[in-house]
Formats: C-alpha cells, sequence, structure tokens
RNA sequence: GGGCGAUUAGCUCAGUCGGUUAGAGCGCUUCUCUGAUAAGGAAGAGGUCCCUGGUUCGAGUCCAGGAUCGCCCA
C-alpha cells in the first residue's frame, strides 16, 4: 500500500472515465467473474422481458434496462447468483410491416405472391438488424446481460417449447376455434390486431349517421299494446339489415310514451334526448325486463326471424345496455359486434353474416347485394324513411378506428379465431396475482387487478405469416368433425409424418402432413401463427428450451424473483408470463414486478418521432455519461410516476451529486499522495469525534440502502448515498481539513474507507464511477463488482444525535453573523448557546467543532432561554386535539392568557400548569406545550423553536488584529495559488504595505507561517508590479512555477482599507 | 364512453398517522467562505398545495363531485 494513488483530475469527464472502466472491464471479464464467483450460492432469479431489435433503441429502453440492471447488481453482491440471459423477441406483426413496407406491398396477397419462404426469410434478417446497435448501446450503460447467450423466439427450440405449452393447454382442454368478432379491415382482407388499432391515427373523429327507428311491435302482451313502437338507435345503419334482437337492461326504467298519434318504447331516462320536452305523455313505467321476449317486426325484410333461431326479433336482455346514449333499446347484428355477438351466445342465436369478405352484401340482401355496406347507409335511411320507420336521421361525431394502412373504415367482423379458455382459469390468474408484489402497489388491484377480473379467453391465432405456427392439424376430407391433432415437439410431428423440420416457420411447416387417424385422409396445418405475446409469456422455460432439455434448470429458475417493464406491458408481457404459467403451472412467474413510467419530453409531451422531441441515448452518453443517465432515472423521482426529460435536466439533476463525490474523492487523493508516508506509518491513532460521526452515519446509510434495495426503491437508496456524500464533503471532509493536511492517519482511514464504502454502495447504480473510486482507493479486488455489499455495522446514534444539535448550533450562529455582517474571518469573543440537558452535553462535546465553525473563542451556555429574549408558549394540537376536540379554540385562548415565563419555569421543574376550559380545571404536562423565544433588542440573536444562539458583537484590539492575520492567511494563498505552487510546496514569504496589517503579521507570525506553510517570512519593501498578468500564472500547474528563490510578487490586496503587497517563493527543498 | 394514475415555488420534486408558520434542489438577488470543489454557508424574493363542496376542534393530507394532463382499454 506504499504506492500512491492515481492523481485526480478534479474535472475529469466522465464519458472519458466511463470508456477506459468499460475496458478494464473487458481485460479483467468483470461480468462473468462476478457470475462465476457466485455460482453454487443460492439462486435470484431475473427475466429478460425480450425487446425487439427491429429498430434502434430509444431512451425509454435505457429506463428500462438499467433498472433491469441495478437489483441483479445489487443481489449479486449481496451474494446470490444471479444468471442474467438476454433475450430478443423477433417475431410479430411489426417485423412484417417494416419487410412490407421496404417491398412495396398493401395488402397479404402481395406476401403471397411474393412467396412466403423469401418473405419470412427477410423478416428473419430484419428483426436482427439493430441487434449490433442494441448491443453496444447495453455495453456502454453498464447493463449487464449475456447478449452471447441470448434466447430469441425465433429458434427452433424456443418454438417447440411454445408447443409444448399450448398441446399441454390443449390437453386440459382449454384450446378451442369458435367465431369472433374481430376489427376487420375489408380492403386489406384482414383482420387488425390489437397492436394495430393502437398505431396511431387510427381512432379518427368522424361523422356517421345516427339514425333512431321505429320497430312495431308484432305479438303485443302486456304492458305493451297493439301498435306501439320500439325505438332503436344505431350509428351504423349497414347492420340493421342483420338486425337478430334488441337488447334491453333488466333494472333500467322503460316508458310507453305517447307524441301524437303514435306511442313509443324507450328508456324514461332519455325520453327528452330524443323525442324532446314538449307534446310527450308518459303513458305506462316498467322495468327493462318487462319487454323480454317481446316480438317486433325487423328494420329490413331481407333476412327472417327463422334464420336466427327461437329468439329472434325478439327482445332480450344484455348487461350492456345504458343510458348513456341512444333510447336505452340497443339494436343487435350478431356479426358486427363483440356485445351483440355474446348476447347472441347467450340466448343461441345463430350467426348470420350478410357481408362478403369484400365488405359487400351478398345475394341475402336482395337490391343492395354486390354493395359496399358503407356506401349503403343513405339509401337504406331513404328506405327507413319512406316506409315510415324513420323517427329521427341525423349525423353524429364519434371516435372511429380506421385501418392504419389504407385508412378504410374498419367493420367489426365475425371470423373464426383460435382461443385459450383463461377465463376458465379466472380464479386461479387472481390468486396468482395475490402471490405477486408490484412497484406500484396499486397496479396489483388496479390496472392489472382490473384486467384479470375481466378477464376473455385469449384469442390467440393470427391470419399472418412471420410467428410461431399455431401447432394444430385438422382433417382435411370436406366437412370434417375428426378431431384436430395438436402437436407439442418436432419428434411428435416426425413420427406421424416422416418429415425432419430443419425450420419449424411457415412455410415449411405448411406442407407438413400425415394421415387422420379416423378416416386416412391427410391432416393439415390451420393457417395461422400464434399472438407474439404467447411467444414471450413463454420464456420461463423456452428461453432453456425446457422442458425438452434443461428441465432441472429451469426448475431452479422458476419463478422469477424480479421482473421490470414499462407500466403499458400490463396487458402485454405482464399478463401473457402470469397466463401462461398459470395454465401450465398454475402460479406465477414471478415475484417481484418494478412497473416504468412513460418518458415525456421538456414540455411533457410524449416522446414520438413525428414530433421531432426524441432524445437519442448517445447523445445523453456522450454529453453527460452513462452514470449520470442511471442515476438521473434511479433517483431524480419514482420510476413509476413517469420522466420529463432533456439534456439539460440531466445535468442538473446529477451534478451536485456526481461533482460532490468526485471532489472528495480528488481531495483524498491528492493530500494521500502528498503525505503518502503517513499512510503507512501503522496503526490509524486517535479518532476524532468527527472521525466516529462519519463512520456512524456511513453505517447509518448502509442500513437505508440495504433496506430500500431489499424493498426495490432504489429512488430511496439512491437519495440516501446523496445524502451522505453530502454530508461527507460539506461537514466531514470540511471540518478535518487540518487533519488532512497534518497527514492525521485517523482522518486519511476515515476518509478512505466512507469513500470505498460508498463506493460499494453505488456500484449497483453508477458502476463506472463506483468502481473507478475503488480501483483507485483499495483494489484489492480486479472490481468493485467482486465485492460483497456492504453490510451495516455499529452505529453511535447518541453522536449522531450530538452532531446534529451541534450543526444546527452552527447554523443559527452563521445566521446571527450575517444578519451582524460580520465577516467569518474576524474572530468574535463568544457565542451565547441556549441549550439545556443532552443538547447541552452535546454542544459542549463538539465545542472544538462548533467554535471553530463560527469563529469564536468561547462558547458559552445558558440554561433558560429567557436569558436571552422572551418566552412564548404554544398550545400543542397535536397532543391536546384528540383530547379537547371541539374546545381546541378555548384551550389555546386560555394558553394565551398564560404568563410565558411562569409557564417555562414551571414546566422546567417539572411541574404542570393549570388552565381553566368551561370552568372545568386541567393540568398540562410539558408535552402539551411548545416553548420558543421572541427575539430580544440588543443583541444578535438567531432562534429555532427553543434553541438559540446569541454572539457578542464587540471586537477589541487583539480580536481584530487577529482578524487581520486570517485576512493575510487568505490573501498569502491566494498569491500560492495564482503562483501556481502544489498544496504542500514550502514558500519563503515577503509582506509589504501598512504597518497595521503589518504589525498584525508580525504579532500572528507563527501562526500565519503555519498556515501558509513558509519556512521565512521577511518584511521587505516589494515592488507593485512584479507579477506577470494573470494569465501565465493562474492556474498553470508545475509548468508555471517559478524559479527556486524567485519572488512571486502579487497585486497589492485591501484588508480593512489597508494595502498589502504579498511575495511568495518556493523554499529550497530541504525546508 | 370505461379503468388507472398525476396535478404542491419559475423548473424538477419531497411532504410520514390529519396537528403550530408547507419544504428541498436547481434558477434568481445580496452577502459570505475557500490548501479539493464549476462546490459550500447565510439572507431574500418566489405558493389560490388544480377547483368546488363535505367530514373534523383542525385538511396539501380523508370523502364526494368537477377540471386538466397522461397511460391503458373501447
Amino acid at each position: 500500500m506504499t504506492t500512491p494513488h492515481r492523481p485526480v483530475d478534479p474535472r475529469a469527464s466522465f464519458p472519458e472515465l466511463e470508456e477506459r472502466v468499460l475496458s478494464r472491464w473487458r481485460e479483467r471479464d468483470v461480468f462473468a467473474e462476478s457470475v462465476r464467483r457466485r455460482r453454487g450460492a443460492p439462486a435470484w432469479v431475473f427475466y429478460e422481458g425480450p425487446p425487439t431489435a427491429n429498430g434502434a433503441p430509444g431512451t425509454h429502453h435505457v429506463l428500462a434496462r438499467v433498472f433491469k440492471d441495478i437489483f441483479p447488481r445489487y443481489k449479486t453482491m449481496c451474494g446470490h447468483y444471479v444468471e442474467r440471459k438476454g433475450g430478443w423477441d423477433c417475431h410479430g406483426l411489426p417485423v412484417e410491416l417494416a419487410v412490407e413496407e421496404e417491398l412495396g406491398f398493401t395488402a397479404k396477397e402481395d406476401i403471397e405472391r411474393f412467396g412466403i419462404a423469401e418473405f419470412n426469410a427477410r423478416c428473419r434478417a430484419k428483426v436482427l438488424s439493430h441487434v449490433a446497435e442494441w448491443n453496444e448501446l447495453t455495453e456502454r450503460i453498464g447493463f449487464w446481460i449475456d447478449l452471447d447467450d441470448a434466447y430469441r423466439t425465433l429458434d427452433a427450440g424456443y418454438v417447440e417449447s411454445v408447443w409444448w405449452a399450448l398441446k399441454t393447454i390443449n390437453d386440459r382442454g382449454l384450446l378451442y376455434e369458435r367465431l369472433k368478432v374481430v376489427p376487420y379491415c375489408p380492403r386489406d382482407g384482414t383482420t387488425l390486431s390489437s397492436h394495430e388499432l393502437g398505431q396511431p391515427g387510427v381512432y379518427q373523429d368522424v361523422y356517421d349517421p345516427s339514425v333512431y327507428v321505429r320497430l312495431p311491435v308484432t305479438a303485443p302482451r302486456a304492458p305493451l299494446e297493439p301498435g306501439d313502437h320500439l325505438i332503436v338507435w344505431t350509428t351504423t345503419p349497414w347492420t340493421l339489415v342483420s338486425n337478430a334482437a334488441v337488447a334491453v337492461d333488466a333494472e333500467l326504467t322503460y316508458v310507453r310514451a305517447r307524441r301524437g298519434e303514435e306511442v313509443l318504447v324507450l328508456a324514461e331516462a332519455l325520453i327528452e334526448r330524443v323525442l324532446g320536452s314538449e307534446g310527450v305523455e308518459v303513458l305506462d313505467r316498467f322495468p327493462g325486463r318487462a319487454l323480454e321476449g317481446v316480438a317486433y317486426e325487423p328494420p329490413f325484410p331481407f333476412i327472417a326471424k327463422e334464420a336466427y333461431g327461437e329468439r329472434g326479433h325478439t327482445v332480450l336482455l344484455g348487461d350492456f345496455v345504458t343510458a348513456q346514449d341512444g333510447t336505452g333499446l340497443v339494436h343487435t347484428a350478431i356479426a358486427f359486434g363483440e356485445d351483440d355477438f355474446r348476447l347472441g351466445e347467450q340466448y343461441g342465436l345463430r350467426v348470420v353474416n350478410p357481408v362478403r369478405p369484400n365488405g359487400t352484401y351478398d345475394e341475402r340482401i336482395g337490391p343492395y347485394a354486390g354493395r359496399w355496406v358503407k356506401d349503403a347507409d343513405p339509401d337504406l335511411i331513404e328506405d327507413l324513411r319512406a316506409r315510415g320507420r324513420l323517427l329521427r336521421g341525423e349525423t353524429y361525431q364519434h371516435s372511429y378506428p380506421h385501418c392504419w394502412r389504407c385508412g378504410t373504415p374498419l367493420l367489426y367482423y365475425a371470423k373464426p379465431s383460435w382461443f385459450i379458455a383463461t377465463s376458465a382459469v379466472k380464479d386461479r390468474l387472481l390468486a396468482a396475482n395475490e402471490t405477486v408484489t408490484w412497484y406500484p402497489e396499486h397496479v396489483k388491484h388496479g390496472r392489472f387487478g382490473k384486467w384479470l377480473e375481466g378477464n376473455v379467453d385469449w384469442a390467440l391465432s393470427r391470419e399472418r405469416y412471420w410467428g410461431t405456427p399455431l401447432p394444430v392439424w385438422r382433417c382435411s376430407s370436406a366437412g370434417s368433425e375428426h378431431p384436430v391433432r395438436v402437436i407439442g415437439s418436432f419428434a411428435e410431428l416426425r413420427e406421424l409424418s416422416g418429415v425432419t423440420l430443419e425450420d419449424p416457420h411457415r412455410p415449411f411447416v405448411d406442407d407438413v402432413e400425415f394421415p387422420c387417424s379416423e378416416c386416412g385422409e391427410p391432416m393439415r396445418r390451420v393457417p395461422e401463427v400464434i399472438d407474439v405475446w404467447f411467444d414471450s409469456g413463454s420464456m420461463p422455460f423456452a428461453q432453456y428450451h425446457a422442458p425438452r432439455e434443461h428441465r432441472e434448470h429451469f426448475d431452479e429458475r422458476f419463478p422469477a424473483d424480479f421482473i421490470c417493464e414499462a407500466l403499458d406491458q400490463t396487458r402485454g408481457w405482464f399478463y401473457s408470463l402470469l397466463a401462461v404459467s398459470t395454465l401450465l403451472f398454475d402460479r406465477s412467474s414471478y415475484r417481484h414486478v418494478v412497473c416504468l413510467g412513460l418518458i415525456l419530453d421538456e414540455q411533457g409531451r410524449k416522446m414520438s418521432k413525428s414530433l421531432g422531441n426524441t432524445v437519442a441515448p448517445w447523445d445523453v452518453i456522450d454529453r453527460h455519461g452513462a452514470d449520470a443517465m442511471r442515476w438521473y432515472f434511479f433517483t431524480s423521482k419514482y420510476p413509476w410516476d413517469g420522466y420529463r426529460f432533456s439534456l439539460e435536466t440531466i445535468g442538473e439533476t446529477v451534478r451536485p451529486f456526481m461533482n460532490q463525490l468526485w471532489n472528495t474523492y480528488a481531495f483524498h487523493v491528492l493530500y494521500a499522495n502528498a503525505g503518502s508516508l503517513a499512510r503507512d506509518a501503522g496503526g490509524e491513532g486517535e479518532h476524532s469525534d468527527l472521525d466516529r460521526w462519519v463512520r456512524s452515519r456511513l453505517q447509518a446509510t448502509v442500513e437505508i440502502v440495504r433496506g430500500s434495495l431489499d424493498g426495490f426503491d432504489a429512488t430511496g437508496a439512491g437519495r440516501a448515498i446523496a445524502a451522505f456524500v453530502d454530508e461527507l464533503s460539506n461537514w466531514y471532509v470540511r471540518r478535518s481539513r487540518r487533519q488532512f493536511w497534518d497527514g492525521d492517519p485517523a482522518a486519511f482511514a476515515t476518509l478512505r474507507e466512507c469513500l470505498v464504502t460508498v463506493a460499494k454502495l453505488l456500484a449497483p447504480f453508477c458502476p463506472f464511477l463506483a468502481d473507478e473510486i475503488y480501483d483507485n482507493l483499495d483494489g484489492r479486488e480486479p472490481s468493485v463488482h467482486l465485492c460483497d455489499f456492504p453490510l451495516a455495522g455499529p452505529r453511535d446514534r447518541e453522536l449522531e444525535g450530538a452532531m446534529a444539535v451541534a450543526r444546527e448550533t452552527v447554523r443559527l450562529g452563521l445566521a446571527a453573523r450575517g444578519q451582524a455582517k460580520v465577516k467569518i474571518r474576524q474572530p468574535l469573543r463568544a457565542a451565547v448557546v441556549v441549550a439545556t440537558g443532552a443538547e447541552r452535553e452535546a454542544i459542549s462535546r463538539l465545542a472544538d467543532v462548533v467554535g471553530d465553525e463560527l469563529n469564536v473563542r468561547e462558547l458559552r451556555f445558558v440554561a433558560e432561554a429567557d436569558e436571552l429574549g422572551e418566552i412564548e408558549v404554544k398550545p400543542n394540537y397535536r397532543s391536546l386535539g384528540p383530547r379537547f376536540g371541539k374546545q381546541m379554540p378555548l384551550v389555546a385562548a386560555a394558553v394565551a392568557g398564560l404568563d410565558p415565563a411562569g409557564v417555562s419555569a414551571a414546566l422546567r421543574e417539572g411541574r404542570p400548569v393549570a388552565i381553566s376550559v368551561a370552568g372545568q380545571d386541567h393540568e398540562l404536562t410539558s408535552e402539551d406545550m411548545l416553548v420558543s423565544m421572541k427575539p430580544l433588542a440588543g443583541y444578535q440573536v438567531e432562534r429555532e423553536g427553543s434553541h438559540a444562539v446569541a454572539l457578542e458583537l464587540e471586537i477589541d484590539v487583539e480580536l481584530r488584529i487577529e482578524g487581520w492575520a486570517r485576512e493575510i492567511v487568505r490573501a498569502v494563498q491566494n498569491a500560492r495559488q495564482a503562483a501556481g505552487l502544489e498544496v504542500s510546496d514550502r514558500i519563503v514569504l515577503t509582506l509589504d504595505g501598512d504597518e497595521d496589517l503589518l504589525g498584525a503579521a508580525r504579532a500572528h507570525e507563527r501562526y500565519i507561517a503555519g498556515e501558509t506553510l513558509a519556512t521565512e517570512v521577511s518584511y521587505e519593501d516589494l515592488p507593485d508590479e512584479l507579477c506577470a498578468d494573470e494569465s501565465d500564472t493562474a492556474r498553470s500547474g508545475a509548468a508555471g512555477r517559478r524559479a527556486r528563490g524567485e519572488h512571486d510578487g502579487a497585486a497589492p490586496v485591501a484588508i480593512d482599507g489597508r494595502d498589502l503587497r504579498v511575495g511568495v517563493a518556493l523554499a529550497s527543498a530541504s525546508a
């Protein structure tokens, strides 16, 4: 340990430093070693939620990646084996869309014509096109994850694991096919995924027809009568041709209302909105359930009641009916609405869909056959009007989805799809969620819990190309009802078909056939691929190709202790993970989730390419460094609330902390190197109270950091580190500077321990900075990241409390100086401190520290505040409020009427104070009262609560001369610095100028010489203009130092209006 | 239209169980300190705690309604 530390530039560039640390990590293989060393230790499991690498990584990815990094690093340092396997999400529509765009395709037919094999080959190339950039950024931000062994959802092994999962789910009877109403683009002939619906611009405000239609009751029964009309409302008149039923709410109140000649049936709450306020007479009121079963004549005659079944063209009860808009009676067309479809299922109505896949009516709709449905709206309305069926027609503005690709309004349209019956395990999903700890907590029973409660079966299939093929084979004989076969492994498929799949993707898998076990006809795979979310939800086992391989490895790493993604994954990965593991293993696949919020720009707008307000991660890293970016994300706020992000914000947020730490570290290195012999003298010598105090604060910080990180609170932990560094720099080092100048081994040992421990605490947050400090100050391990995380040692709470009181005293004393406009450098005779008991003892113990900081010769104490100022007593609401309740104002008045000095005296002696409230006598103890002081004229007193510090302001000749001596020291120090001397250089000092000042200098010559490292002090004439111009001397370092013995004159300085000229010259080395 | 969250100083954010006069950092003004520091200290300016109503002796905090912003759905 005799080697001095590497010199530290106090203005080092963090980005450059980080690059150096990175190369050190590479040389020493630190990441791999950090994992290797914990082999055999208890596992702590992290799952990487796979990003897609078909685009460049953005700032929000950095946010996710640094939070994914910090907790595994922490747990590793705490002694856990934390495997960090990377992953890439490879399938899915965004990739297909990007390739389609490149090829100029607009419809699925283009892909079919182009050839699926070539198309998918391009998807495969595309999906990993940005991996290099991702890898580079991942390394640069210090996210330690194994990218060489990353799982990829496109790999055959991964696909096979997914197939296994689907087969298992099917074996439990939870996989099925049925019609589903989906958003459908009739022009492109394709269903749109939820992802596509989320594209910007999909929901547009449009004007659609809004029509109220009369439906004559055909078989009236009480409370209805012949001639009554049901009134329904719709904004999609084109669906009226396939009206199947009318839905009402069972509990809602409906009326028969007479207007003119006719009697209309609708919800009471909507009478005025539909019929206006005049000329309407309510004949009868009844709940919706009274209408159930009433038959009516449909708006158009094209499709007969029988086509729908027994309940066709009757009133049904639906739970989705509200009185928010419309009439309270909802037109229902089974094939064209989610609610409609569910109602149809519930009542056993058959699905009749008279719209062809290209969006035109089929032959069942007579005169309208072949017409594009939306274009038929005006004619259909006119038809209704001509037949007296139209009650009202207008236009209505609402938000409606459009195909993001071609702009066509989407139709909601029943299509066959494959489902997983997640709703059958809803209770298990909810139970699994109960085992998960969410950060923030409200997600658990809020957004996520609510989502689970409303669970509907998982629509699994996609009519697309680049995805995990749905492993379902179906008998090809016409109209076959033979059971489908779900394949769970490649071996199973090979056994049946004799085909060994090189690549399980389409189109190759589509060619594999095998005979139907029932009839021997070929079984062919259904054309769909599966939802990519099922891929990523399967990663706990699929990443290891489990269960076919590495079964134990998987078992040991299930479930995860920790996952972390953006909040929008509630319906994405958080759900798919939970659903897949609940279906397969009846438990959650994760224990703790940290949710991250959205990153907004400076103005609080969402960052988007179209707004041009994105901040590229590289810009931040090049300017502020990765540690700064990490520190900002960790500590500026809790991550789930989102960030307002800009380059400037990062700098402002981070500078105080990182610079403070760096400067403290640089200070240590500077003086440790300057006096390196002292460090090796053996033993640490006597520790001061300051040493003991800062060590105790260090232990307190370790406690907080551990506690916070154990609770996944990086923000609280980081802020505790910052608070400690502030105490270390602004109190410990500042108050201990003399010890460092004197080479006190106890001080160096203390500061070094603090810095090294901070480096360890900081390692998961700012891995570069922490490693640099550790490496230079300790370096026993190749990296701080191979160290154990600090364990909190014993604290000296009494000393911590004492120092808090002492610092408060200093604060008050400095404020008093400020008020009196007496500089710190001017010594004062005494400070008078109001304190009693433990506080007085505390300040006495630390009197040197306090007196030195306040620059007073003496601290005196007075026991009672009234010696320094007038007393005020106030009621303590916190203790008296619960006791007196409504009488509190009276109590306050009674307390105000007491004699403050008497109360103060009584409480001091432990006697209670009597008051009378509303004729009742009560006793108040010291807990019930707050005693404070008013300032007293004539003294310079600063007070707060029960504390006060007063300064004796009289400055006699002795004090004045001492003050001058300190001013002279300051002037000499400036001259030293201007001359570019090293902090340990000895000097020959020459002073010239005002006789009073020189007299003060002579009187305090030893002090001045000691402070300025002057081996010699002389009083001679100094020419004014000896010194060169500032630019030459200022901060010029060793190169600018004057030759030995040569005077370096300084410009005259003024002290109390008196001139002083200072000459400094480097003394000979022997001094 | 529904669900979830947010709203506190010019900016970024704390604010515990409801309790005296609502805080910090950055920025601004003045002063000060400096053998590490672009740092630190003191004072000052800066507040409709989004609004309205309610509960309470007492509300930034609890309740209800509303506004605005965001997210997720539709």
